[in-house]
DNA sequence: AAATCTCACAACCGCACTTGA
DNA sequence: TTCAAGTGCGGTTGTGAGATT
């Protein structure tokens, strides 16, 4: 209770704070979490620092548009398994649970405003002012007439059981989906699972540097030579493609 | 050109699960 | 076996950029 008197930093990151990170991620791995965040001096938690890792500056990830395949793949693997992102997201090579979470979002309210404007072209006077466009809350998605149901909770195993909340059910959705969005050309699962795609993270979690740095774990004295090396020059020559901070 | 709206994304929070002492 | 710490996951929120009015 008493751990973080602290004060850990919030908010965006810094390109210096992605960079200790990186370095730190590449000295540790991608595991420990609270002691990377220690050592490091980042003044973040574990649990930050994995975020920011796990969504942004691993390497392995891929950035821009979801791609036809992708979104495809998205729709069915909900449709199997409801919001269980990070399970999706390991069929997704590149792309986090964060990303498709975030994707389902806007791609869902997308669907379900076409959706209404669809099934209610003239009743809905009364409701029409408020339904889509509305401020803030997109109940328009979130089915919470009663009770507080995700925006996200639109399906899949788990969820199944709120599905018909408003009078219309995930299946309306899913077929409302299947005929705007998934003019299927090919079943999608073998795109990437003909490619042995089963990813965790690709590239920098192999296990030859991680079980090296087994020894690492022991050297108290060393946390010091590392947080004065951060501020330093690294020895790892930290590249991102879409860098936050080369935009400036 | 300015104001407003929508989208996309990064990040935080709380809870659940795992692991190790 | 129990408990605390660490980690992972899903949900939610805040914000900047671009589009629209």
């Amino acid at each position: 209770m008493n751990m973080m008197q602290e004060e850990n930093r919030k908010g965006p990151w810094t390109e210096q704070e992605d960079i200790i990170l990186v370095n730190f991620v590449h000295l540790f791995g991608d595991r420990r979490w609270d002691f990377i965040a220690k050592v490091s001096g980042l003044n973040r938690t574990g649990k930050s620092c994995r975020l920011r890792w796990v969504n942004y500056l691993h390497p392995g990830l891929k950035r821009g548009k979801m791609t036809p395949q992708e979104e495809r793949l998205v729709l069915e693997l909900h449709a199997k398994w409801g919001n269980r992102w990070s399970k999706i997201a390991r069929k997704l090579p590149g792309r986090t649970d964060n990303e498709i979470k975030n994707y389902w979002r806007t791609h869902m309210r997308k669907k379900t405003q076409e959706k209404k404007r669809h099934v209610s072209p003239s009743s809905s006077c009364s409701n029409c002012c408020s339904s889509s466009m509305t401020t803030t809350n997109t109940q328009d998605v979130s089915f919470q007439s009663s009770g507080k149901v995700s925006f996200y909770d639109t399906g899949g195993n788990r969820e199944m059981n709120q599905e018909t909340k408003d009078g219309y059910s995930m299946d309306d959705i899913w077929k409302e989906i299947d005929h705007s969005a998934v003019k299927v050309t090919q079943p999608v699962k073998d795109i990437y699972l003909e490619q042995s795609y089963c990813l965790s993270y690709p590239t920098l979690a192999s296990p030859s540097w991680e079980s090296s740095l087994d020894s690492v774990w022991k050297m108290d004295a060393d946390k010091s030579k590392m947080s004065s090396f951060a501020d330093d020059q690294f020895p790892f020559c930290f590249q991102h493609s879409r860098s936050p901070w080369s935009s400036g």
